[in-house]
DNA sequence: GTCTATACACCGATAGAC
DNA sequence: GTCTATCGGTGTATAGAC
């Protein structure tokens, strides 16, 4: 059972600007300190409220964590479906997951799967759902001039290259770089294999 | 300035069972329940010993999380060592880390990372080793056969296999297992490409 | 809708007995 | 080397005034 009976206190709009400038607190918190730092009394002072009201829009800090975490993984979604309209999709996805900023953020909400559950129902949902687009959107679009005896597989391909698009955020954002550029230029020559430019 | 002038309390010896034990606690409460849930208590019982003797071993709690993290570097790379002994190294070292029993930990110290100074600089120079160890034993060893126009960069190829396997286990260890089969497939022909069986 | 007051648990760390 | 006792600080959460 998720459902909740009754609520033991009354709870704040979901339309208030409170409502979102806790969610926004949330963020700035987990991605700047850490999950560890996303406490109420951190979360309101960001938000400019005092500790208790938090409570006044979420039950428990779980509650806002989870909020935190949905609204973040749709506007990831909304990306992805923006990259997926793009001239060329993949190199857009490319971009979209290297980006930096995104990182610190993805690495606490991995971490944080592996021990609350409902954030890794969460991201494997998220995932499942990021796969799907995958396999509707990408896979039929490509066009995989492997080479001779390579399996033919464009999700296997596709998939990879998301992961190292990850990877190298990940790297760069605690500040690791070396041999880089030579994976750049590898992905960037599969990215041109399975979307060749100048086909629209 | 690293080196302390002059120690607070007196410190238990680094020989001692109870140390090793304390580092054994550390990882086992980080892997099961997170970075936040490494408390002095929460060690001190997994250890068989009470709170305060922590502090007879470890200045600091983040003394004690370094000590623990140094012990786990220093053994990946010797596991890592060992993989690069083997027949076909490579191939050896995307089995190492595919690995799921370590991906939880290792995402764990990611996120910790991006938050605890001391923890970033070991994870950074962790990196930096093996990406040696990679170029100077994994790269003179590769046979390259890649296709017409592709980049001849056995180091991007290298790395970007290793990223893949790393994140293959992450996922893993979260329970998202959707389209594994078709990188697994793909990489396994890319190591057979860089490293062919039977040259020994 | 936001505040004050307050409860109770857990945390890191120190002092000092044995 | 391990223990007891203890401190101040921080955490979640509730009750109720305004």
């Amino acid at each position: 059972m998720t459902t909740a009976t009754a609520p033991k206190r009354r709870m704040g709009s979901r339309n208030s600007a409170t409502h979102a400038a806790l969610l926004d607190a949330t963020e700035a918190v987990m991605r700047e300190e850490g999950y560890a730092a996303v406490t109420s009394r951190r979360v309101a002072e960001r938000a400019g409220i005092n500790q208790q009201t938090v409570y006044y829009y979420f039950a428990t800090m779980d509650d806002l964590l989870l909020a935190a975490y949905r609204r973040r993984t749709e506007q990831m979604r909304a990306r992805v479906e923006e990259a997926m309209a793009a001239d060329r999709p993949l190199h857009a996805l490319w971009q979209c997951f290297a980006d930096p900023f995104d990182a610190a953020l993805t690495m606490e909400y991995m971490a944080l799967s592996n021990h609350n559950e409902a954030i890794r129902r969460e991201t494997v949902a998220f995932g499942e759902v990021l796969r799907a687009m995958e396999v509707e959107r990408l896979v039929p679009a490509s066009e995989m001039a492997l080479p001779e005896g390579a399996p033919d597989s464009p999700l296997g391909l596709i998939m990879a290259l998301t992961w190292v698009s990850h990877l190298m955020g990940f790297e760069a954002t605690l500040g690791l770089r070396g041999g880089h550029r030579e994976v750049r230029q590898l992905a960037e020559w599969a990215l041109r294999q399975v979307e060749p430019a100048g086909k629209r």
